[in-house]
Order: structure tokens, then sequence, then C-alpha cells
DNA sequence: AAGTGGTCTAGACCACACG
DNA sequence: GTGTGGTCTAGACCACTTC
């Protein structure tokens, strides 16, 4: 048992063999761990020391528990990663450009008129459009189109959105509680080959975002990227090692 | 105290009660949470079952913990969101066709030698690269390229790839602890509009994604959508609600 | 010094699923 | 029935950080 190291917890050291064994081989994915009664005594802890370091294994996907039929090894965590739902204007500093934007529109508009239709929220209520322009030593990266419900953020109508940018401006002011996206990539019509600076045609990958308090939509926003100026990585390693 | 429906853990109820406590403002941002210990006697619970349920609120991010400090209220849980890391047979699938692939090529290289050239991979290790057509009722819809390391992947040389497309016998045999990946968007040049049987220049996702063990690097592949034929979603919701 | 969270133990009861 | 994990309590010691 190669349970050693101290300065991480117990729980923190059994999970962490146990994983190790778990990517060696020693437990083969399909096949059984041991009970929770024999890691008390291999290890001698507590069962709820025990328990916690399975329970984080099958947190991040590596084991499956079931009640009678024991704890098994999946391999089923490899089922989601974790994209950075970045601050553009972290991404745009780290890659040493100074950062910009310009609001190119911004207008209170009202659901159901003047070609606005937003499903799921109700006629009449007041719509904050807005349109940025975010760029990277004034060099145009990313386009945003967003559209904010009054009725889950009241309070944006008194924002100008001079100084901080929508999307870290909701993010700190209007909680949420799930969001989905879509991402693919449009071919740049004129319009938008004048605004992000790039020749008619090119590929943009682009994003849409839509985030909900509970069963309210907040905001919706379409990000049209400049081509490859700005990439987006993510990253993400087992928590479990 | 809202602590009511059974059936859910005592650490669960509290844990939501806390989490709706927070979305609806009662504790402001940036604000202190009670301590654990007014909380065990608010709720009638044991410290360790208050724990847990702040716990999980600062594994979501809704709080940060500090020792002395007491537990503080923040907004970082907007930092990530999850995308799915789909099997694409059960995408395909979903949207109600049916799936199939064809291999394009597969070869077995030595790093180093015939243009390969994978830093972190030692020279002369043989390298399987696949290239495989994954398409929906045999419309195109995705073009995988696929270097694998066979140092990290021994037995990827016996396996043909004939009855399962290597992404997914990858993520069932091979483990892997960390990932990242790359998405942008390419404007198809002839070969990729053959393949794919889009017009020359259509504006294709594209996602890179890179796998290791530790710092060994499992696989690299290069996976270019068919257009807007097939979508990129993905969706999060706060796990604490 | 004192209050906070971090962790651990020992013991207990329960729910579930398989034989 | 029986073994498994799921959860809870009570009490304890410790580490950290601010006061």
């Amino acid at each position: 048992m190669a349970v050693t190291k101290a300065a991480d917890s117990l729980s923190t050291r059994i999970r962490r063999e146990m994983s190790e064994r778990i990517l060696k081989g020693v437990y083969t994915v399909g096949g059984r761990l041991p009970s929770e009664a024999e890691l008390v005594r291999e290890f001698g802890a507590s069962r709820q020391t025990v328990s916690k370091a399975i329970a984080e294994l099958a947190r991040c996907g590596l084991v499956e528990r079931n009640r009678r039929a024991g704890t098994v090894v999946t391999r089923k965590f490899h089922r989601t990663f974790i994209l950075p739902m970045a601050d553009i204007r972290q991404d745009v500093r780290e890659v040493g450009l100074s950062y910009g934007y310009r609001v190119l529109d911004r207008a209170i508009l009202s659901n159901g008129k003047d070609g606005m239709d937003w499903s799921d929220v109700h006629v009449g209520t007041p719509l904050l459009r807005i349109e940025i322009l975010h760029s990277g030593d004034d060099m145009p990266l990313m386009l945003e189109s967003r559209l904010i419900n009054t009725a889950a953020a009241p309070t944006v109508v008194d924002e100008s959105f001079e100084t901080t940018p929508p999307s870290p401006w909701l993010l700190a002011n209007i909680p949420w509680t799930s969001v989905d996206h879509r991402i693919s990539a449009i071919n740049c019509g004129s319009d938008l080959a004048q605004k992000l600076d790039l020749a008619v045609g090119t590929a943009c990958p682009t994003i849409e975002r839509r985030t909900f308090q509970f069963d309210m939509p907040v905001t919706r926003a379409r990000m049209v990227m400049a081509g490859s100026r700005l990439e987006l990585k993510g990253s993400y390693v087992l928590p479990t090692i």
C-alpha cells in the first residue's frame, strides 16, 4: 500500500492510491473494487473516510457504485470535458494584446414587436438588444449580439455598458441556474466581413449561448469570432490524480 | 426554514435551501454565510451534515470557504461550462439518422520519419495514423484524422477499427488523465469538400483534441464537421439546485 | 486568543438489489 | 435474508487566519 505523502488528508491519499490502481489496471474495467469494509481494513481508516474517497472517484466517473452489487470500475469519465467560459478580456490580454470594445448598438425593444420574438418570454416584456465589437490592439476579434430579458435582469436598463461589457456585468450581477450553447461555423457575409475586417466568406467559429434562471430566459447571445484571430481553447485534468 | 420534502437526504435539502437563499439574494454576493455552528443550530443537523452541504456549494463555486474568515458568497460558478465529449454514434442516431463510418486510411508510421513529427513522443515510436469518415444515412458528417501513440496504446496495432471507430475504442480501452482541445473553423479546401460532399469554401467547425496519460501523449485528433449538418451542443445545469 | 473550517473516528440505522 | 453503499450523529483534534 503506497498511501504515503502526508500533508494531504487521509481520504485524499486513499483516493489517489485507488485512482492510480484503476488507471494502472490493478482493477480492470468492469471489475469490482473491494468493498468499503475491506478497504477499511486495508487502509486502517474509518468507513466515512474510505467512503468519501470512493465517492469522489464516483463523482469523477471512474467508478460506479451500486448497493448490494458493489463498486465497479467504469470508464465513462470521458463523457464530458470543460470548456472555460472565458472572460474575453482576459483571453485577449493573455495573448499580449490590449483589450477594447465598442458598443455598436443598444436599444430597448418590446417582445413581440419590431421583429422581436423571443418565445418563452412574455409578449410586451422590454428586451435590451445590444451589439458589441470586441477587439485587441484595435483589431476586431469578436462580434457579440445579445438580447437581455429585463424581467430577469431589471437593473440592466440603467446600465450603459460603457465601462464593462455585458458578459462580465451579467455574470457579476444576474445569477443564472442553467446554460446551454451551440457551437457552429459560419461563412461571414459582407456586413460581418466589414465589422470584423475579414474577407467575405471567411470561416468564423460561432457560439450561441443562452442562460436561464430556472425556467426564465435571462440572456441569449451570438458570438462570432473573427476567423482564427482568437482561439477557443480548453483543457481538463482528471481531478482525482 | 423551508427544509421540507423528504426522499432527499438531509444534507441535500440543506444544500438546496442554502443555494436558493444565495440565488434569491438572502445572502448577498461578497457577504458572509452563517458559520457552521449557527447552521447546525438552525437546521438541527450535525456539523458533518451541514459541512457536507456547504462543501458541495463550494465545489460548485457558489461560495468560498476560509478558516477564521468564514464562508462568503462568490459568483465564480460561471467560469466554466461542460461540453459533452459526445460519442458521435449517439449524436447521429439522436437526430434520427443511421450511423455509419468508413476507414479511409490506416497506416503505421515511425515518429520522425515520413513527415511524422510528434514532439513529446520518442523518435522511432510507431504511430498509428487513421482517417475516418463518419456519416449519417450515408451523408458525410465528420472527417476524423487521428494519430495514436503506440507507446501509450500498444494493443491498438491489433485493432482494425472495422467494427468500432477509434474514439469509442480508445475511451473504452486506453485510460487518460488529461485532455485539451481547440475549437476553430476552417474554410474547406477541395480535398475536404470532396470527402465531405460540400462546396469548396464552406465554413466547417473543427475540434482538435489531445489526450495524455500524465505526461505521455496518447492520441491527437482533428475532427472537421461537415458545415452545419451536425451541431455541437451542450448544456449545463448548476448541480446544486 | 479565538473562531473558523478540515478532517477523522466510532457507531448506528436504513434502502436497495441480488440470491 | 444478506451484503452493499447512503447517510446521519456525537465528539474530537487540528490548522489556519484574523483579531
